[in-house]
DNA sequence: TTGAAAGCGCTAACAT
DNA sequence: ATGTTAGCGCTTTCAA
């Protein structure tokens, strides 16, 4: 009695029924009696039996694990991320296998390459590569994206130009005509999709007859080190406010602001974008655009699992929900009426 | 011939050998002569083979991926962990299955199960689980302990006395005589050393005839939320300074701290633990002891790798470094000489 | 409703 | 140096 493993043999013999039987009734099999059903899960459970997902994935042809690549786990939004991918894939009796490509683009070539030879169901957030190579790899496995949309391929995107509406509507309110926008990487599809909900949103500012300037601060790594260059440029640049591409970017402007005596909100309002959970903590707290990262990463999870379901009685797939995710300004202590002037 | 799926049967019909020549011959064994594993691998390369890492699991019993269970993908700490885990874990040419618990032991014991079944190995980080429900889980499965010892366990731990002692030292020396502990939860074995290390920092000031009293604040959940309470309870009880178990307590602590008015560090000190990536860039900057996450998560993966090398050719295995890795008190903005009372 | 038996792709004896 | 063969634990026909 050495080896502690318990097979599938042990339950059979402890239910004293074949381990077909076994195997049927542990996957919901209707064609089981009720009273049998009832024994061999009772045996399983008293035995502490776990299916050996090597042989299942053998004989099914078809693995029990789905994966994640992100930019950086370190980023507060992409574990949010991870936590609500990895939640329900367990919850789908799968397993989740996450992969950090430290926001390099031959990095992530090389981990999407790894991971493709042992996962055949994956999600991607904000990947950097190329839509070539995108479309490459979503031919030959289940892919789903995060926060990056392309044709013919499922994806769960945040409502980035909402959310730039909402915060320079908020701006606007509050009397900033003078508004810099500190951005992220050229090569963000977020970005992108940010820049061009803000050229509607003061547009349609404009066409009231409303004055506005939006002065483009750059592209910055999406750091806390890339916000202290952005602060310096705003402050360079005599904005009254600054939108940030994100809530790391606003983290490194906030400090880099106090550093240089620049007071927030008197003298400077800034708006964050994904609502990282310490952005409620900071002090000021940070306003900046609700971003549900968890709910993204169970979408995801969703939409993959919608068209090819996995396998095993503990596999529940639920409906994939909407794949564009609405976002929410939460307005907190970082922005102010435009000083006077 | 429909399916595209390459096994090694192609490559052994391909090459003119058996499968079990085209096993040995991949997996680089001295028995092979080398015209024929020249010839074998030229086979494979050609026909894209990709050997099926199910069935290999399946026949040598030992799987290709290493686990990692933590209790919060969303605490600083754990992310920081996470990434050092995994990004070792790539470099070995393995794979990384991360499980979250959120913070709950019932949650924790599912998972353990769950991951058992098809992870061999894996890393633990900061468990709740009881040390005999530890050692039974050792006993099948290679396991590797971070921030918790169990006699025959290897373990990664950061030297939390130590910690505690310059902590501790630096409030002393500010003038502080009255300090209070905020602890972690009571089942924490990080917050058991660092009350223990406390105790010998108090100790030996005593013995040199300095005044000094710890108000033991109580245990609290490693949140910000566990943080607010800890914050009255500081103020009530008249403490200069506060030590905190961890940075995210803190976080709570100074937010509270701010809305009753109270100022850091004028009238009050305060002291975290892990130095996660913010504490730097709050206002003020958190004083904190700074313990190396990812470089723990690293530290385990090697403790993990040394004694049972992993397969496959690509694995490399470095050698374990220290078991208990040194943590150095940062000195930033929160902390200052007690208030003239 | 249940059992017997055939593999899934691979590695590791055991032969040769 | 290479081939034959026996499983690893499981799901899934096919029979009963």
């Amino acid at each position: 009695m050495a080896e502690g493993v318990v097979t599938i043999h042990d339950v059979a013999r402890e239910a004293g029924v074949s381990i077909a039987t076994v195997s049927r009734a542990l996957a919901g099999s209707t064609t089981v009696a009720a009273a049998t059903a009832d024994r061999v899960r009772r045996a399983a459970a008293a035995l502490g039996y776990e299916p050996n997902r090597a042989a299942r994935a053998l004989v099914t042809g078809r693995g029990q694990s789905v994966g994640l690549v992100i930019p950086d786990l370190e980023n507060p939004f992409y574990s949010s991320v991870a936590k609500g991918m990895q939640n329900r894939v367990r919850a789908a009796g799968l397993t989740a296998i996450i992969a950090d490509t430290d926001e390099d683009v031959d990095r992530e070539r090389e981990v999407l390459g790894q991971l493709a030879a042992d996962v055949d169901r994956m999600i991607l957030a904000s990947p950097r590569a190329a839509d070539a190579d995108l479309l490459a790899l979503a031919a030959r496995s289940r892919i789903v994206l995060i926060n990056r949309s392309l044709p013919g391929v499922p994806a769960v995107t945040a409502d980035n130009a909402d959310g730039i509406r909402q915060a320079v509507g908020h701006l606007l309110a509050l009397g900033h005509t003078r508004i810099g926008y500190a951005g992220g990487p050229a090569t963000s599809w977020s970005d992108a999709e940010r820049r061009a909900g803000l050229t509607v949103a003061v547009d349609a500012w404009r066409a009231q007859d409303r004055d506005v300037t939006i002065v483009d601060l750059g592209a910055f790594r999406p750091g806390p080190a890339g916000g202290v260059a952005a602060a310096d440029l705003a402050i360079a640049e005599g904005v009254t406010a600054v939108l940030v591409f994100n809530d790391q970017l606003a983290l490194g402007l906030l400090g880099r602001l106090g550093e240089r005596g620049v007071g927030v909100p008197e003298a400077m309002s800034v708006v964050g974008f994904d609502d990282v959970p310490v952005a409620r903590l900071l002090a000021p707290a940070l306003t900046t655009v609700a971003v549900p990262a968890q709910r993204m990463g169970a979408a995801a999870v969703d939409l993959l699992l919608a068209e090819v379901p996995p396998e095993g009685a503990a596999a529940r797939v639920p409906e994939p929900g909407p794949r564009v995710v609405p976002v929410e300004l939460q307005v907190r202590r970082s922005t102010a009426q435009v000083p006077r002037g």
